[in-house]
DNA sequence: ATATAAGCGAGACGGTACGTCTTGTCTTGTC
DNA sequence: GACAAGACAAGACGTACCGTCTCGCTTATAT
């Protein structure tokens, strides 16, 4: 008896319409960018996305819910922000937090970065998503382990909370919007890893 | 002839209420814990303050001023946020971060938080101000830079983005509701300041 | 094929609620007799219909509008100022135009007047429909014309004129609030008509 | 003793500003004209006066009071519609008639009649005043009357209501819109004051 | 084939809040 | 004590969105 021979009753009626469903999230990732999270509106993104308002709210209970799917899809975020991976963690690190502290210089990263957490403050979910899958939980604590087993840090350093502080340390300058200088991300790597191990 | 023998006009008209501003800064405040930053309307606080809408828009630009306000008499966040000080400062940041992840436990405390960000997200000023004087600039820095100083730090620690480090890693926290668990304190702070200097 | 088998695009969306318009009419009307054209509210009649603002202003571009409505509606004057007909032009309007002075001695009435008045000296809409309507154009001047048809008035009277008159004089002693007394009918008839042929 | 001489106890302190009084009315009356009645504020009015609105109220309780004292002063309305007087009333009262008709089409001259007949509704004063002084009392009557004694007009025409008429004509036609047209003053005097009687 | 049902675009609805404007009163300091 | 200036509580203005609810159409099974 395989699992599919219990069918439901087979709903009648016309199926999701994908089209609605690209141009919606499409339309989101533009208002997010453009307004900011807490002044973009579902009637905004409706007429943008040429839909009717009902086919939102059918699909998503709250704006919160269409962002956390824009940024689950990796709409919301530019690529340049995945963790690189040379095989040196240290040096990843640093290149990542460099391309985001410079990102921060530029109004509309900014704006991208600030609403992110706008919408991570209003929104459980998105913040939990940002907890985990932003950095803590995946790249970055996976690469943290990594690093460890390498021998590349220190063993016995907690990853959880080494994850939190880097990326913690990034959004406490993002709501300061304060401008990168040269070494911040030395600095930080510095503070977070322990001193860098040169020669001996 | 001194320099305050050439007065400007000596304006007319009533003075500015200092009533009304204290109802107002009050009700904000309520506001602000009560709802959320977001959710927080002028029109709330004005009748709950028992005063005019144009009362508040004379002399408050936007919510994010009103909210800027109230951060700065320290009429947000309670007093035991403020860093304490036994001399220990390892021992100082443990309690101070420890009461900081207990407050997020309870939900008004988190929505505190939440709103704090979500406000400095929406207003440029309340970042800075948060960056500046939550803990950055002053009393957390200050304490590093005495700790430094009385050989409690290692020497070359970069004091801002220790500071960052730890403010930021509660505030990721804050953002994904993780709620506290024994033990956390003492590993953000292994991280961040190096594991503790235990007999020898 | 007849020229309606083409037709438009047939608009879709919810239909107009006639529940809402008839509401917001009747609430009109009320606010009107109650307060008067110039210190009636929206925002009173929206909510004395129960309906929200936004509704009102869909429909009707101004305060002025929403009024001119209810006057074509016949929902702002009493029924007993319609002309009568009896046959006898002159007893008809003697009997019209002290109905109307009567009702000018009763504060309501009076509100009534004036507020109307009020209302077509804001409105170029109302001012005409109140020329057209509310007498010249049609019951009076058509009960002007029959009676000149008859011969029981004489040929050649200026219709138009006639009837401004007449009304005209009803205007002047509402906006100076001048108390009815006996006769007032027959003199200003006699002044408008000419004086009355008895006997012979 | 004069009458001087028993004189109140002789009130303290500043007196009444003229240049203050002047001001204001003069800026009622450009702001009657220019905006209407209803939609002229006491706000603009002592901001285009240079005077506090302090000024304003402690002397006049209303804006119809307001209108009323620049009524009186004759601010509101052009000289030229005063009742010219050459001996010949059924020839002056063409004139002036043809003069209002002819301001009526002209779009300040019809604010300004309308702002008028609003402020009559608004304002028992103004409505007095009007039928009292624009023309029923004073000049009109009067002259209807010198009419009659010099056998102009037929023997024991009702004055009021013949004034009533005449301006009420004039009024309803204000309220309409009406452009005027040649001969409308003939055919209206015809109306009220009967056929002109030629050659017989 | 034909009912039946869901999705869709459009958009009206009752509401809440916005930020502005005006009202009439009160307060301050000058003349 | 009148005045210019201007703050104040109150509240209406007209606009923007909210989230829900009809419409009339277009799909898709299910009979």
């Amino acid at each position: 008896m395989t699992s599919e021979s219990r069918q439901p009753p087979a709903r009648r009626g016309a199926v999701r319409s994908e089209a609605a469903r690209q141009a919606i999230l499409q339309a989101t990732a533009e208002q997010f960018a453009t307004r900011g999270y807490e002044h973009m509106s579902i009637e905004g993104i409706a007429s943008a996305a040429g839909v009717g308002k009902q086919t939102i709210y059918r699909w998503w209970p709250t704006k919160g819910a269409l962002v956390t799917e824009c940024l689950l899809e990796g709409r919301l975020l530019p690529d340049q922000l995945t963790l690189p991976d040379t095989g040196d963690v240290r040096a990843d690190l640093r290149t990542w937090i460099d391309r985001i502290l410079t990102l921060l210089d530029d109004p509309t990263g900014q704006g991208l970065w600030t609403s992110l957490i706008a919408a991570a403050s209003d929104n459980v979910e998105i913040g939990r998503k940002l907890h985990d899958s932003l950095g803590v939980a995946s790249s970055v604590t996976q690469r943290l382990a990594a690093g460890v087993e390498a021998g590349q840090l220190a063993a016995g350093t907690p990853l959880t909370e080494t994850s939190e502080a880097l990326i913690g340390a990034v959004i406490v300058r993002a709501l300061g919007r304060i401008p990168a200088r040269p070494g911040d991300a030395d600095r930080l790597l510095a503070v977070v890893l322990g001193p860098e191990q040169s020669a001996g």
